[in-house]
DNA sequence: CGCACTATGAGCGCTAGCGTACAGAACTTT
DNA sequence: AAAGTTCTGTACGCTAGCGCTCATAGTGCG
């Protein structure tokens, strides 16, 4: 069993191997993410790069009269600020703390340098970003064409996977700003998930009892993205 | 003056050095796109990369009840098949030729080679790559957050910019399946657009008469993404 | 214990876009 | 010229989700 918050909870970290963890390991360095803690601002420079362990980051574009919309959703199988390997230093999308907990960060310099040095981390790197590529897309078109039932589901599976527990805790508030939909639509969506016996919660507090209900009930755009992540990053697939 | 199917009509092609387009233009295979033509298919084998000349190219997922939504939009700026060098070899994206045209294609062994070989290259790529993470993100806010006009005006913005030309050839039909509304709503909202005197069309061809209000009269998406293109790939910016 | 605050629930009118159906207009083929 | 096909316009009822308002129930704190 892991300590509670170890760099190699992380499976990135984890998929590296010892020659390559032991170069960057020097340099990591434990942050505690709390809720809504903003990692990174749309347009800013990237000091660093965050591997989440424990805790679960979301990326959301605010436009110009404040509305929201979360466009991926980052845990411990992935890396916040993939624009500083990719060449564009900045993106224009915020990085917000949904879930806290704890990740490691590496100076960009350091990564940027590695990514470099290290085919197989490069390799590694790139893999992880075509999945974000394909969470983005899949999530336009859930936009597009799925009632808020539905992603919700596929929102609080994506969760739950990343937490690696059926205990979440956020509000319907919170969920309501990552989805882009209002926070009575969400009350309405979970009370109907509750009646039939999928999840249960309490302020702030959700269960999930019926994982494979949930399923069930989502769109097809969950199972998509789930099989990508799995494809690309074998090396991740504990779930 | 560029003759008219000329690879370097391509801005990544163009953007190379002499030694670099020296090395892949032997392999370069000119490819007419007809409309509709399927460049390729969700989760196949990646053969060939595409650099559209005067073409575009849509990705889109197509769900399994067949409905589909336009993810991001390829043309002269960029290349399809990104998953090649990106590690992951497929995706789950269909890509259909929007507005007819030509390509030059790449065997994609060939493409590898030359993206491990130049550092050069393989930052052009990855910089485009973050420009389609970012076209993507954007799709999806705007499927969110705002209204089809709205998202008829970005689309046809993104159209113009990659033909450079005021006519686009293509039906309200077709615009419908892109944006993953219906035809009639395409219709409806094209006919508001013709009313204020910024398009005029006719059977299949659209005419773009007031570039400025078009923009005026969409979301900051089209604005958005523009900008990343710009910033990221310095050496396309034209229009 | 009482008070303030936060999370959730519920109601109501409104609108954008959907599904469907049909009609006319323009272009193509024979 | 006639017939068929493709594209566009119009209409109508329907529903999901919005914006707003207010009520209730837990929770934490002085």
């Amino acid at each position: 069993m892991l300590p509670i918050d170890d760099p190699l909870q992380n499976h990135l970290l984890a998929a590296l191997s010892a020659d390559e963890y032991a170069r960057i390991s020097p340099h990591l360095e434990s942050v505690p993410l709390p809720l809504g803690h903003v990692l990174y601002e749309s347009g800013r420079e990237l000091r660093h790069v965050y591997f989440p362990t424990d805790s679960i980051v979301s990326l959301l574009y605010v436009m110009l009269d404040g509305a929201s919309a979360e466009v991926a959703v980052v845990g411990n199988e992935g890396i916040i600020g993939v624009a500083l390997f990719m060449g564009g230093e900045t993106m224009p999308n915020r990085a917000v703390v949904q879930s806290a907990g704890h990740a490691y960060r590496l100076p960009g310099q350091l990564l940027k340098q590695a990514f470099q040095d290290s085919i197989a981390l490069q390799h590694l790197l790139l893999r992880y970003t075509q999945a974000l590529l394909t969470q983005m897309a899949q999530t336009a078109v859930c936009n597009r064409h799925h009632s808020l039932d539905q992603q919700l589901c596929r929102w609080l599976l994506l969760s739950r996977d990343r937490l690696s527990s059926d205990e979440l805790l956020m509000t319907q508030e919170l969920i309501a700003n990552m989805l882009g939909v209002r926070r009575e639509g969400v009350t309405e969506a979970a009370g109907k998930l509750q009646e039939a016996g999928l999840i249960h919660y309490h302020r702030g507090r959700i269960t999930v009892v019926d994982r494979a209900g949930l399923e069930a009930r989502s769109c097809e755009c969950y199972a998509v993205v789930k099989r990508e992540y799995d494809r690309l990053l074998p090396e991740i697939a504990d779930t």
